[in-house]
DNA sequence: GTCAATTCACATGAAAGAGACCACGGTCTAGTG
DNA sequence: CTAGACCGTGGTCTCTTTCATGTGAATTGACGA
């Protein structure tokens, strides 16, 4: 492409003018200073939290909420402001917040731990220490001064799901071997049932209190959006009933409102892209697909090889017009294409759980059925939108080397 | 026709191994005074 | 003498294999009406 052609992209690009006055206010990092609709649980949540001010342990808490229903903004919301008390009466209080989930920073025993005594200053070297050293190490450090900290542990069935309630456990039972600080657990999960996979003693000392957040409505997630848009956007760029659709999508999805934020900046961007100068309901659709599209296509690329493997053979009994498979026959396919990409072919027992992993992702659709006297196995079926197929079959042919 | 036993084709769990990474402490080596 | 290179040990983490056990309903076959 020759150059004065690139220019002429970047001067188009200034000339026109930005329909966002601050885009980030309606990126999912954003934390807002006023929260709406979510009065109760913030009340709830303060009182239970209430008596750190007096220094006294507060409850155990688990959140509990679908995604995008206003969990972790609303701790994090209540934990800025008794962190604001207690700077102005000296209350040694500190609030710790872990993602458990987040680019594997804390996603086992060990890390967690780690990130924890990281965020009292401690250098903690990320592998080749022994777990209780760095239990150890953590325990000092917070028992070193007389204070009480709330643990905001967020999305805490992921870690559970895959290291086990055991941590929970020792960090509820902290408190007994702590001479001079106190720590409370304020849990957040996505997960409903998730508490009844759990050691009932964990259970018990971990939901001291609940509090439950319901999805928000159609009518919340509007006024929740038009507070944003407000901000995010130029005045009038906004047409009449975008807010309406936005948030009819979002609501759809069980009150998600990550998402109809989502939706709302990336139908700005779509508009912004076509050099448009008003974001219409027809971009909402473009934006719903292209969130879509790129988050498939960004899962499918990040894949290990073998998982792509398992994937293209899926794909490869697709275009042989099965609209439904069975473990079995993925397997046979897969091991296949494995002599074709050249790689060493996995046990079924893995290739089994590489599907369970691409069900989880979304990608296909894996349902333990039983056939009766002929056995019981997965059902899969392919779950991306007919528009993606062709790009994702692209996609792993390049990554794998095959045609 | 009814009902319990059988049977299939995997699912699901648990344990353990391989290989990568890392910290720590001890030993060796080369450079310095 | 000392800083830095280099090892060995012991630890974690991820991915995988191996072995074992579980499972839901179509099928089978015995049984009785």
């Amino acid at each position: 492409m020759p150059t004065n052609e690139i220019s002429k992209i970047f001067e188009n690009f200034l000339e026109k003018e930005s329909l966002f006055i601050e885009k980030k206010v309606l990126q999912a990092s954003y934390t807002p200073e006023e929260l709406i609709h979510r009065d109760e649980e913030i009340k709830q949540l303060a009182k239970i939290l209430a008596p750190a001010l007096r220094t006294e342990k507060p409850s155990n808490v688990f959140l509990y909420g679908k995604t995008g229903t206003g969990k972790t903004v609303t701790a994090q919301y209540t934990a800025a402001e008794i962190t604001k008390i207690s700077k102005e009466k000296n209350i040694p209080i500190i609030v710790v917040y872990v993602n458990c989930k987040l680019s594997r920073i804390a996603d086992t025993e060990y890390r967690v731990i780690a990130q924890l005594a990281r965020e009292f200053g401690k250098n903690i070297p990320p592998t080749g220490l022994p777990t209780d050293e760095v239990y150890k190490i953590f325990f000092q450090t917070i028992d070193h001064e007389k204070q009480l900290i709330i643990l905001i542990l967020d999305e805490i069935d992921q870690l559970v799901k895959k290291v086990g309630d055991e941590i929970i456990y020792n960090l509820t039972r902290i408190n007994t071997s702590l001479k001079n600080s106190q720590l409370s657990i304020i849990g957040i999960s996505n997960d409903l049932v998730f508490t009844d996979h759990l050691d009932p003693r964990v259970k018990s000392s971990l939901s001291e209190e609940e509090i439950i957040f319901p999805p928000y409505n159609a009518i919340q997630l509007q006024d929740i959006l038009r507070r944003r848009a407000e901000r995010a956007f130029k005045k009038g760029v906004i047409n009449q009933g975008v807010i309406e659709k936005c948030a009819a999508y979002a609501a759809r999805e069980h009150g998600d409102a990550r998402r109809a934020l989502e939706l709302l900046r990336v139908a700005g961007e779509v508009a912004e892209r076509n050099g448009e100068q008003q974001v219409t309901i027809t971009h909402i659709d473009a934006a719903e697909e292209k969130i879509e599209r790129d988050r498939v296509i960004d899962i499918v690329k990040t894949q290990p090889k073998q998982q792509q493997t398992t994937l293209f053979a899926i794909f490869s009994l697709y275009a042989e017009k099965k609209n439904v498979m069975y473990t079995g026959d993925v397997y046979d396919v897969y091991k296949t294409s494995c002599k074709k990409v050249g790689l060493q072919p996995l046990t079924q027992r893995r290739v089994s759980d590489i599907i369970g992993e691409l069900d989880m992702l979304g990608i296909i659709n894996a349902k333990v059925i039983s056939k009766g006297r002929f056995g019981r196995t997965r059902e899969i079926s392919v779950a991306i939108p007919q528009s993606i197929k062709p790009k994702i079959i692209t996609i792993l042919q390049q990554s794998l080397n095959v045609d």
